[in-house]
DNA sequence: CACGTCCTGGAAAACTCTTTCCCAGGGTAG
DNA sequence: CTACCCTGGGAAAGAGTTTTCCAGGACGTG
């Protein structure tokens, strides 16, 4: 209790017993041992104040109750909601969270798996989609067989296609169903904040939109499609450019919610109106969009279940075998920023 | 490279030295080894695909390269902001950074303390103001005595008075510039949403609004300060509240910026339009507030670098000795959600 | 040339647990 | 009554590092 450490050996000289059975008191292993020693062991224990050394067990047991959640952007809503909801169910469970963020470098995600393996880590979830460059998701499959093979159990967010349980919003379905929401308001013209080209997400989102644009007999110009990045400055710059070379669009589809942000902003700067002058939508719902002005229509995604969701399927001991793939619908939530087009 | 691990006398052994060389080159102790040794052990190390056990690390060394973050939610945009800081300067340094969310629970709190001592964890930084209640601060106190007895180093952010190195924003000097701004423009009559009672961080903004308005010979009438929870709904909830008993202010200081999100949102649903009806401000600039509309005036702390700062000064192993604090100060950020008062 | 010093490498202890193996004692079945 | 099994306890063998201690060789000095 002083300044060093209390051992389980000194727990197990206090209680005179031997070290086995003061181990299998503490951890409660298969074997049994008498209600009498039981009892005078964790008496010990709790007078000494013992604090298992988490590192010995880890060692002596081959894994530890360390967890690793991998995130591109921790200050982006979108991933610090999933984070809370991966976090209440390790907490549950007694489990310890790492955080490790990427900032979308395939360099860094492999640092911090490579540091769960060593640390032995019990399970990881890797959240946010990754580019659809076919080699570093060659390279992802690898480090995942890696952790995998070293007893570890791994979960993915929002990329399908990895070896390992995920957790998907159904992208496609979910943008065609905006699309449909919004002709179904009178809208024949669009432009798209598209994203990342080489975004898995980006893409299915822009796909399933423009798939339903073309079921209703709708063409998109291919100058109303914005290329960039995935962040509300992207979506920011994305807007300029594209007021700056001019559109005939009634409406604006941003693929996630945080470009759209930047794209409501860009408007306020150049002085449009929304929806007046033009309806605006996202995806994703990140629960700062309620206090936007006008509230953004978008795809609500249950985003802390889907970090709970994933945090249980990685941590589903018993399921062994094939991966399972939970897919997740996503909800057309109609709010302020869309309305019916304006005659031209 | 297949199915387990390769372990560093395996390297030793293949290289064709002894353990104890093989550690020394591939964790540089202070002891030398020649460079033909030296060049064999990293090509083995390479070939094998070595990578050390943490844990078995961890226990020889009794210390490990593992960080705590202990905030409240991480959810919520002010602790993400402190955790991105955090991690730019945990991860420049290789440390595995264990994220703990507390819930305001001071039991959830020491457990992950708890938890972090077990894994004999370099440092923790603590985020977020703790109550002012005098019987949970000593316990915490005493946890982080225990913490520090174990080799551990702590640091706090926004929790002055606690024996570790603080960040702490200067919350009455930048609450009383925020008071005089507003006097400046013409408000006289001010109410407050100010949070939990027993919160430092709310209390001492109040305090520092408050006075700031006494020594402009400006009385603040009890009925206009409310207290509620330091949150979003928190905000919106004592907003209505506020209304509903009925107010003659003329500005609305929300002692944090989530709660002013919320009160905005409430206003908006009374009808009322901010700044014409009544003018808002804020504390924190949290990053999602440049999107409300009208943008909300506020104090602005550069969150991010408090984050970095406290990592800084737990990872500062060469300081021993007192505690340190390091003051930031809050600016002044006047956007439009604050105006001159309208005629009576 | 002898002796002390410095440097490099290796053997082995230490770190704290878990778990296997072994043993004693008591109960049961034949 | 003996042989066998079952239960509960302890000794000891790991788990993979770091680090201390010791030995031997090179080198410098008197």
């Amino acid at each position: 209790m002083d300044s060093g450490y209390v051992t389980l050996e000194q727990v197990a000289e206090h209680a005179g017993v031997s070290l086995a059975t003061a181990s299998r008191v503490i951890n409660g292993s298969t074997r049994q041992v008498s209600q009498r020693l039981r009892d005078r062991v964790t008496a010990s224990a709790q007078q000494l104040g013992y604090l298992a050394n988490a590192s010995a067990q880890t060692l002596a047991r081959n894994s530890s109750s360390l967890v690793g959640l991998l995130v591109h952007d921790i200050s982006d809503p979108y991933f610090s909601s999933i984070a809370a909801g991966v976090t209440r169910c390790t907490e549950e469970q007694g489990l310890v969270l790492v955080l490790g963020t990427t900032g979308r470098s395939v360099q860094k995600e492999g640092r911090v798996l490579a540091a769960l393996r060593s640390h032995r880590a019990k399970a990881v979830i890797l959240v946010g989609s990754r580019s659809t460059d076919e080699e570093s998701n060659a390279r992802l499959a690898r480090e995942i067989e890696a952790f995998r093979r070293q007893g570890g159990r791994v979960a993915c967010v929002s990329q399908p296609g990895l070896p390992a349980d995920t957790v998907s919003p159904d992208n496609a379905s979910g943008a065609a169903a905006l699309a449909r929401h919004l002709v179904g308001l009178g809208h024949r013209r669009f432009a798209i904040l598209a994203g990342p080209s080489d975004l898995r997400t980006a893409r299915e989102r822009l796909d399933g939109f423009h798939g339903a644009l073309s079921a209703a007999g709708i063409a998109l110009d291919h100058n109303n499609v914005m290329h960039g990045a995935f962040t509300r400055d992207g979506g920011y710059e994305s807007t300029r450019r594209l007021m700056t070379l001019g559109t005939d669009a009634t409406c604006l589809f941003a693929v996630n919610d945080v470009m759209a942000t930047g794209a409501m902003a860009a408007l306020r700067d150049l002085g449009m109106k929304v929806p007046g002058d033009l309806s605006v939508a996202g995806f994703d719902d990140i629960p700062t969009l309620r206090d936007l002005t006008p509230a953004l229509t978008t795809v609500r995604l249950p985003l802390e279940e889907m970090g709970e969701k994933a945090a249980e399927l990685a941590l589903d001991v018993d399921h062994e075998g094939d991966f399972r793939v939970v897919t997740v619908p996503g909800e057309v939530v109609a709010r302020e920023s869309t309305a019916p087009p304006t005659a031209p």
